[in-house]
DNA sequence: ATATGTTAGTTTCAAATGAAACGAAATTCA
DNA sequence: TGAATTTCGTTTCATTTGAAACTAACATAT
């Protein structure tokens, strides 16, 4: 379905931040709007270290991020998983399932409350993990070789304030 | 709404965590790794705004986003929508036809290359764009809350040098 | 012209996602 | 005790997503 063009206006470019705006006109500069920054910013990171180890292990953004923090916190249950995460329990259902289906993590039961479960890194999980961490490092230190030392802790401290407000609402 | 980690280290390396975590290995503490605390700034940020306007005027992320940037630059094409919002091609495809769908923006042709089209607001979505903008500035007005003028510069300065790291690789 | 290649945008298909319903285990309260 | 409630983790189902295939329009070369 495929309309006739009429008359056609041809655009001129406006640039520069805000400025622009006819009459009492509002507009959204999405190139400075912050929200928009950090998605296309984390998206643009996200993608590049997640092709690194999707592609070399297999492994999807929720598996790694549960092989991580088994790293960090070996025997810890789903539950806590997604605490340590930020990752909703679905995500890390299936993440966990995806794992043991690739004999990465093991599974046992906690006795004292058999509702949750005990996870942990199997001996290959662990190797890939072992694997993946100086990848991932590395890739940061990438990303943090545009800043200096004052740089980074302002960076730091930035992104606590941030993360502070951003929960409130 | 996930929890969030309680103790904060700085970055990976060496750290000392439960009794299980065997000899010399390297470990990467996650609740310190900038990809991932970008990670979780973003998805809160992002679920937040999306909240607000999803509820009230049943847009999508995307939708508002070509929403967005046609508020900014009427009458371009799909593709210049993708380089303008970092979404890919098929996303856009589908925000327009949803849009269009809802009589929110018209398409014409480009008669010079017809392979083109030529996005803008209708009158309706033009009002409700004019509804959102404020809504989304007065979110981020609220997270910019938490800092003074040097650190929203600093903070300007820091996301166009790590975007501009991120993108070469 | 005809063939070859490129680009804008859509469609298809399989995988990822999240809300809600669910089962099992534990807890509370009568 | 046992009925009602909560919690951990899984499953179901409808929606969203992206890679790849595709169509249509244009460009270039022979």
């Amino acid at each position: 379905m495929e309309e006739i063009p009429e008359d056609l206006l041809l655009d001129a470019e406006e640039n520069g931040p805000p400025a622009s705006a006819a009459g009492g006109d509002l507009v959204l500069n999405l190139e400075g709007f912050l929200p928009y920054r950090l998605s296309v910013l984390t998206n643009t990171v996200s993608r590049a270290i997640a092709g690194a180890y999707s592609k070399r292990f297999g492994l999807s953004i929720p598996e790694w991020r549960v092989l991580a923090v088994l790293g960090r916190f070996p025997d810890i249950s789903a539950k806590e998983v997604t605490e340590r995460t930020a990752m909703d329990k679905v995500r890390v259902s299936r993440a966990v399932a995806a794992l043991r289906r690739k004999a990465l993590i093991e599974r046992r039961t906690d006795a004292q409350d058999r509702r949750f479960s005990i996870l942990r890194h199997s001996q290959r999980g662990h190797q890939i993990y072992e694997e993946i961490v100086p990848l991932a490092l590395s890739y940061e230190k990438h990303l943090l070789d545009a800043l200096c030392d004052e740089e980074r802790d302002a960076l730091d401290a930035l992104l606590t304030k941030l993360m502070g407000k951003a929960r409130d609402l």
